[in-house]
DNA sequence: GGAACGCACCTCGTATACAATATCTGCACT
DNA sequence: AGTGCAGATATTGTATACGAGGTGCGTTCC
């Protein structure tokens, strides 16, 4: 008897300590907690937690391969800045890769699709919070590229979104950035239900360059000496 | 007074335990020294360089974070296993990230892209191990893509070409991969120097397509249990 | 003979401990 | 004031230690 498949917790999935500690630590630098350049006291964080430092080490050490922080010898982890010309590369990377991502999933989409990415956009300008922004957002462009059946394309993206989170976060709360995001993206969703791959594709494309260049007029001019 | 940047040996980087085995690690797992599946125990290891657990554990989980291996509470750290779908999703996106780099990279490119690349095309053919066919492929390929001057992207493509590498090195193993692989990276360079940009993608896609399709028909026929 | 239990052993995940290195602070010297 | 040095303090990187959970094998019971 094959068990009726009943919802079990999945035990044995129990996180563990450095695992929670990771995803904690992810949100914290993603959501801007920290400033760059700003070291993360292993202690610190070990206090914060009830653990020892074994574990928020081997936390950052996964945020370090992540490129949220990075290890300086005997230093400890400092997180890491992202300087003007790689912000730059970065969107580049994520234009080639979002468009891709639309074009392929627009075919795919169903009612359903669309039903959920209606209800993101809904919750999007009901929100205030700007951490929740960001986080709909997210959800948002995964939902219009899961249809893609490319989870590797798809998880890529992502990481690749949490780089560069703390920026997004900026440009939605500076001027109307909020209101163009929510605008824009209901104009790709339109296409996306029109089936229009190819204009979907476009608007993707020009809201990740409007993001990026939005971004550049208000970034502080940082020095960035090296 | 800048200082001259007369090249100091960077006193300060001396690497760490952790980083020493990061290394190792993972070009044993690229390099195929582990089977699909097996397990990493960390005590060997930690016997293996003469040091306790701790720095393995860190090296793993950066490894984890880059692919190559998956933690199972409790059972330790196994290097993964790519499935046939996301293979193909893989080279998929290789082959967008490549075509880019090419195209950017072509009008930059000088007699010194040229002449760095023949050598490594005539130290491929003159290379009888496995091993360093792998490595010398990836060097040719990133010496035509740094006058792209787009460090992140390279760096995107080449964490992606590690996930791979142990089939590339297979693909090259078998029937004539490896003169096939020479003759088309010669094509390659050919309408580089023609600087001809467009071509220059066309033949990188195909030498990628052509790659993962070879793959696909000698690969044993896995059964992938989900 | 086969399932259920118990037990020895193995491996992992993390706390504690400690040496090595970095950073701070005050003070003598010029 | 600025430089150099000595000790105190802080922080890192790693070894050791240990409990918790997993694995395999013999025993028991049917």
């Amino acid at each position: 008897m094959p068990l009726p498949s009943f919802n079990a917790p999945n035990l044995g999935v129990t996180p563990t300590a450095s695992e929670v500690i990771t995803k904690h630590l992810r949100e914290a630098i993603i959501g801007g907690h920290f400033a760059e350049d700003e070291p993360v006291r292993q202690d610190d964080v070990a206090r914060l937690f009830n653990v020892s430092k074994i574990p928020v080490r081997e936390a950052l050490k996964r945020l370090e391969a992540e490129g949220l922080v990075v290890f300086q010898r005997n230093k400890g982890a400092v997180v890491t800045r992202i300087s003007e010309p790689e912000l730059a590369q970065i969107f580049e990377v994520r234009v080639l890769l979002e468009v891709q991502a639309i074009r392929l999933a627009v075919p795919n989409m169903t009612e359903e699709t669309f039903a959920q990415a209606e209800r993101i956009c809904q919750a999007f300008i009901g929100e205030t919070d700007i951490g929740h922004w960001a986080e709909l957002n997210w959800a948002l462009h995964a939902c219009l590229y899961e249809p893609a059946q490319r989870p590797f394309l798809v998880n890529l993206i992502r990481s690749i979104h949490d780089k560069v989170e703390r920026y997004l976060r900026m440009q939605m709360s500076l001027s109307a950035g909020k209101d163009r995001a929510d605008h824009e993206h209901r104009e790709i969703l339109e296409a996306c239900r029109a089936g229009d791959a190819d204009k979907a594709a476009m608007l993707i494309e020009q809201h990740i360059i409007g993001v990026c260049r939005t971004l550049y007029e208000h970034l502080p001019n940082r020095l960035t000496p090296n």
